[in-house]
DNA sequence: CATGAATGAGTGTTCATTCAT
DNA sequence: AATGAATGAACACTCATTCAT
């Protein structure tokens, strides 16, 4: 229809998106300086030149892919916290799966592994990394933890080291697909692991044993 | 004395020592390609070409770098589950304080960060690192696990997915250590830490409620 | 009337000189490997793709610029000398403020620091330039001194060196007005230079003392 | 002697001044974005790496070339003005032929042909050359004229636009030399070339008839 | 053993040129 | 005719590696 009669526009306008996805891959598979800007260009189908029609720079192409990543992260998560009428450990339960389900599930999942490996190459983007995304996502953890102490619902732990603790696991489980995982080292089935980790975590918190 | 009589001889079989030490804490803050050798040899005060004299390449550097890394930490772990005789939650508690003296608190704990980084672009050194390490730590707390579900202590829980489950968030701690950790991003006080995870898992897999 | 009723047209036919007029003040500038396309259709108010409608390459390009620059000056001083009938001193002053009017003062000036900068480059182009401009140019000034000589006006001098030493401090003043008088360096004013060098040359070609 | 003896060093001492005069040679024929760092690197003999070892970066060679070029003619000349006790006439034909032995007919020659045309890539060194050379140079013929003029010996002519026109010829040479005059246009020899500017501007200069 | 000057293959980046629209 | 997205060859610059001293 209008695309059609368009391709070159809409390729235009796509073209970001497109280089942004194979850089992600390469800068997760190989780490920033091991990747070729020749080889992200190659695998989004169009020539070296190309990129630099879209991005001044490798190192403002790896920010862009982290920034672009970072955006749709934001939206999940808060307003359920909000509104949950739940018990606590079933809304650490949802946020955490919903989690999974926007990030962990999507072609996003190498992001924080990549921000991970190269926070030392690129301090300023961490600390944008540090203030978009984790201090929030932590907040968010917070929230869930001190909603269940103060119902009771929870034991009396660390809620600082608690939220750490707690997500620990869900982030390992990307970090390792993308790092040991893809060389045919043992790694788990996601929902399998997810479950052993909200049963081990939600029954370290309960104060009551659950069924 | 020895050592005193023939200091050349002693600072000659320190070299390789000092220079992989120094060539650790680049890789592990910079990555595999985003370190000099040049940067190397600076930090351990000899020039570019003495590298060479000790390591054929970058790579055999960097092979160097992750074996020496692999210390018999696990054969101290195996030892003392064979003769541990008190319950198997203070024996988990023991082996993964043990670890953390041994690996954590040392030199050697930019090691795994290093090996997560980099296992895309040296698979073979990343499945010589599972075959050497991750399978053997997985075995000691796989027989802490069972030890603990045939005594009746534990829950039952999937033990495999239990085992990574519960080695994340140690693991996690190192890893942000030496990445947003690195970067003025907030990181906590590893033993309140460990104490918040060894609570929460012990209780998680207690099937009676702990004191 | 005929441009006003085709103002289409007559943008097309004024194209290629808009375009030359653009690189012309560029290739001046920043030299021919210097100067990039994009920035010469920008200059000119077009996009780099209509260039190629014009100007099948930049060499070819450059080369127009030089051949549009090369302008029948030489005919109206070649005429000029053969109808003159005051002193010879008088004809020399003429046909060089003459020089300056219709070249030195207008757009063309920065011609000659162009092929004087780039003859290196352009080798053929030179040699074309020497025979069209510097032949008839230098042939304009051995008439005008062989008169001054054969009329026993002017002191003997060698006619060869001195057609060049004449007409040195002429294109010097373009050649640095388009360089380092370009970046602050002091110049003088076009005018008074001129007077001042024509006294002294005059003053110096004289057999008598003039007024 | 010493110096066979440590060919290696005497080698790290001359090849800063190697690769400038390659460099020089080079921007002069072919312009600063025109010339390829490989054949500088070529022309000195050395490998395309080892101009790195000596030189930041192009635009640092460039300027090297061009201060490396300075320095040498600072040294002349001045001394000559204060203690000269013939002519002015005399002291003025002293200091230009002096300027050409120290540097038209050397290999310095071709550095203010390579400043006028690359003043206007790099303004600011534009600005050094002015303040360091031509001020200088420029107060140097300022006091021969006055010195005449205050004696009498000269006619009473314009300082400031005589000292630029009557150097302007000299320079010319230069300018001429590496440009069309490499292309196979005719050019002349220096002597007879000095020597019909020295008359001209003299007898240009002089109040009475020299012999 | 140790050095560091030298190398050259490799990569990021630019820009003249093309061509589908 | 005019555009500007796309290309790819070319070049500045880096850095692992070598080797004469």
């Amino acid at each position: 229809m209008e695309a059609l009669a368009h391709p070159r526009q809409r390729r235009k306008e796509a073209r970001p998106a497109e280089l942004t996805a194979a850089a992600l891959e390469l800068f997760v598979e190989k780490g920033f300086a091991g990747t070729r800007l020749e080889d992200v260009a190659l695998r989004a189908g169009v020539s070296k030149g190309t990129l630099y029609l879209y991005f001044d720079s490798k190192e403002a192409l790896f920010k862009a892919v982290i920034q672009e990543g970072i955006i749709p992260v934001l939206e999940a998560g808060a307003g359920m916290v909000d509104s949950f009428t739940g018990s606590s450990a079933n809304l650490l339960r949802g946020v955490i799966l919903e989690w999974w389900k926007r990030i962990g599930a999507t072609s996003l999942a190498g992001v924080p592994k990549l921000m991970i490996s190269e926070a030392g190459n690129f301090p300023e983007l961490a600390n944008y990394y540090n203030d978009t995304v984790i201090i929030r996502g932590r907040e968010l953890l917070r929230r869930i933890l001190k909603r269940g102490l103060t119902s009771g619902e929870f034991r009396a732990i660390d809620v600082e080291t608690g939220i750490d603790v707690i997500f620990a696991p869900v982030l390992m489980m990307l970090v390792w697909r993308y790092s040991l995982g893809a060389c045919g080292c043992g790694s788990h089935d996601p929902a399998s692991y997810l479950n052993t980790h909200l049963d081990l975590v939600l029954n370290g918190l309960a104060r009551e044993r659950s069924a």
